[in-house]
Parts: structure tokens; C-alpha cells; sequence
DNA sequence: TTATTATACAACCAAAAGGTTACATATATT
DNA sequence: AATATATGTAACCTTTTGGTTGTATAATAA
């Protein structure tokens, strides 16, 4: 049972699930109704994603409400922003952001 | 064949051939020497990573050179950051980066 | 020309992933 | 108490994934 952060995103039914729920809690079954498959499906990619720490569940009466806790996307984050700043390097980007820091240490209301 | 980016990172081995190729390129067999799978099992590690197009080969001789293209991580950094930013916004950590940029426009040289 | 090297790929396999239906259990509702 | 609702989970199935070995082909070296 590998549970990584980057496996748990890797399926866009798990991606959906995270954009439903991130501004609001819902309980399971109403996850469930906003997709074609089944809700068991549905619970397992719940659970997945309660194992690798991106959602938590809080009960309340007979139902559970799936919370996002979403600061493991951190790690995510991190690694890609690294490459994509390695990638940019390469075609001199980079130089063009610290020649855009030093431009706004002279010209601090500076836009764009 | 789903060959989206969020798939293809999300085996381990997938982002460290990434990790060796992201500042210089190498050929199938190099990359290869540094598993203990078989070479044939990392060529297909590499033929997924450039059909969603994370590495181009670039043939030189009898050898094929994987070379890193890693602007496609662009859209895995930017739904990460996102997400981020939205469950930072729930502590109220956004409310304290605005009022960092606020006292920062008042004390320019103002640390943390 | 005859190896040797680097790669591509077919054929196959086991395990994991993603799905289903059926059933069990706990909490409302009537 | 009886019924309905929300959830958990077992058992099962199919497809995908990640791996293997073996073979084919193209470029280089002897």
C-alpha cells in the first residue's frame, strides 16, 4: 500500500475530489453524487487520501464530512517549483528574474 | 494510455530519472546503470516521460541522449501552488502576508 | 567482415489499481 | 419498534502498471 503524495494526485478522480472539497467540508455520499462511478469508488479514493494525511475526516451524527488538509501539497509544490526553476535556468530566465529584483531595488513602485 | 504529467511523477523511479537528467543529458543505458531494475524496465520509465513530454531524445551516434523539457511541470507546480495557497488562506497565514506587503511598503527594510 | 555495443520492442507475468455488488452497522426518523 | 439513511467493508472482477526474458536492428570497433 504505497501512499505517497504524488501517487494520491495521480488520479484526476482524486484531483476532483480535492477541488470539491477544499473550500467546503462535505459528507461522503455527497461527494459520491457529483461522480458517475459507484460510491464505494468513491469512498476508496476518500480513504486513499485520508491515508496520505490530504483529507480528515470529522463525524457528525451518521455522516463524515471530508475536510481538506491540503499543507502535504507542500512537498508537491516544492519539487516541482525546483525543476521548473532548473528549466528556466537553462534559457537564462532566471537571470531575467534577479535583473527584475535588482530593478525594483531602485525602483521600489516599479509594476511589471 | 493516460499519459498526463500528474501520472507520469507519480512513480518514484520516474522522478529520479527526472532528478538525473534535469541538469545533463544522458544516454537510455547511463540512466539505466543507476537502477537495479532492468534496463528494459527503465526504457519504458523514460518512453512514458517522453510521451507526456518531460524528456525529448536526442539520437547521437548509436546512443540516445534523455534530455530533461521540464516547462510541462509548470501545471502540476501551479495546482499545487494553488491548492496551497487556499488551505494557507484558512489560517489566516494570507491575511498575515498582506499585512506583511502593507508594513513592508512603510518599512522597506523590515525583516520577517 | 565480424564482433560488440546501444537501443527498440514483442511476449509474457504478477501485483496493484479501480471498479462492481452485496452485506453489515450505526445513527436518525416515523 | 420499525424504517430509512449514511457509512464501512468484504469479495470479486477487469484493466493497468511495472517488471521480466528473449529477440531484432542499427551503429561502432576490431
Amino acid at each position: 500500500m504505497r501512499r505517497d503524495v504524488f501517487q494520491a494526485i495521480a488520479d484526476p478522480t482524486r484531483r476532483e475530489i480535492i477541488q470539491m472539497v477544499a473550500t467546503t467540508p462535505l459528507n461522503v455520499n455527497t461527494v459520491a453524487e457529483n461522480f458517475d462511478v459507484s460510491r464505494t469508488a468513491v469512498y476508496k479514493h476518500i480513504k486513499i487520501l485520508t491515508e496520505c494525511g490530504l483529507i480528515v475526516m470529522r463525524q457528525k451524527g451518521r455522516e463524515r464530512y471530508c475536510e481538506a488538509q491540503l499543507e502535504r501539497l507542500q512537498e508537491v509544490a516544492d519539487w516541482a517549483e525546483l525543476y521548473k526553476k532548473m528549466w528556466s535556468a537553462r534559457f537564462g530566465l532566471l537571470d531575467n528574474v534577479l535583473e527584475g529584483l535588482q530593478a525594483k531595488d531602485k525602483k521600489p513602485g516599479r509594476k511589471k
